[in-house]
DNA sequence: ACTTTTGTAGAGTGATTAGTCGGTCAGTAT
DNA sequence: ATACTGACCGACTAATCACTCTACAAAAGT
């Protein structure tokens, strides 16, 4: 019934199929069962539609990605955790992933703020500090790690959409995590 | 002279700079300082001038990734190699690297075939199976391999990006290679 | 010399697009 | 009851876009 929920579903899936800019906001409208002045009356423009997108999807991928997480566990639990939590976000998630990828590799990208970008690794600094102050990762910067990690896990997200077959195989998770881990630990 | 070499370079400038469908060819024409009509001489349609960009960029990313390599050389050096000139071509050649990334997160990539997808990856794969069968490299997929040593090194151009102070820095690239040879080398 | 091909120009066209506008209607507060 | 508010509609518009067309000049082939 929520017209700006069907809105933003029917804009994620057309956007995914058919890129920003040639996705017409009539075609949204369709989609979504509304009128095209509908469209405008939540959004005032298409950008502020695409931003929009961009933020809630954020925001659910960021939500997923930290659940199960408590301040007790050790580094490697939590690290683990978050690990399984975002592939597992970017495997389920598929259109939501898909979307923040080509979001983000486009010009829509040098919109988002300082902190936006950064808001990530907040999150995880304190934890790769600890890491680091407990010897238990590598002692390089912190940004690097981050990166490091980031892309690992796009990397196996991306592999697992070439191989389907192994996104229910447990073993391959356990060989990617660990060959994850084995790369940021202190040896 | 060569309009067509022009069209193309205007054409990446542009298309980086404002994405896709919100560059008008009219605009890449005139950045090129072309007529109109002679962009659709050379490229019967704006879709196939996107396409043959990134082919030219592949080609060029390739020929320069390549460079320096002999079958003689150890694995360990060849990867190396291949690693600088990844990193180096992405960082000197931004505009390129940065359409690359664009295109094949956006809708685009769905036009391009198997094969084109592959093609790196055939590449790197004799020399993969090699360090394999030498238990230099870990025993794990051949493409799972290339997955993660491909989006390392996008990491690492990432990051380097957002501290450029360290393109300079021969001591980074050390450190990020030997992180790098950590992950995929046999312990 | 002549014919054909190729490169170049730029005005023109039909389709499409983001966004507007005037208005209906249901709900809610007064 | 009355007034007000905001959700919602869809026809409309001004602008823009990819691409075409006609024309002409230079080169290349014969």
């Amino acid at each position: 019934m929520d017209k700006r929920a069907k809105i933003l579903a029917a804009a994620l899936k057309l956007l995914v199929e058919q890129g920003f800019h040639s996705t017409p906001t009539s075609a949204i409208a369709k989609a979504a069962g509304v009128a095209n002045g509908t469209l405008f009356h939540y959004f005032k423009t298409k950008d502020e539609l695409i931003l929009g997108l961009y933020a809630d999807i954020k925001k659910d991928s960021l939500r997923k990605i930290l659940q199960g997480i408590e301040g007790q566990q050790s580094v490697k639990a939590k690290v683990k955790t978050i690990w399984y939590n975002s592939i597992n976000w970017s495997i389920t998630e598929k259109e939501k992933h898909n979307f923040k990828q080509q979001f983000m590799h486009s010009p829509y990208a040098t919109q988002l703020s300082q902190e936006d970008l950064e808001e990530e690794l907040k999150l995880f600094s304190d934890m790769i500090k600890e890491g680091i102050e407990k010897k238990i990762l590598k002692d390089i910067p912190i940004d690097l790690i981050y990166h490091i990690t980031h892309y690992q896990m796009l990397a196996i997200v991306s592999y697992l959409n070439l191989n389907p077959h192994l996104i229910e195989d447990a073993d391959f998770y356990e060989l990617a995590f660990e060959l994850f881990w084995d790369n940021i630990k202190r040896v």
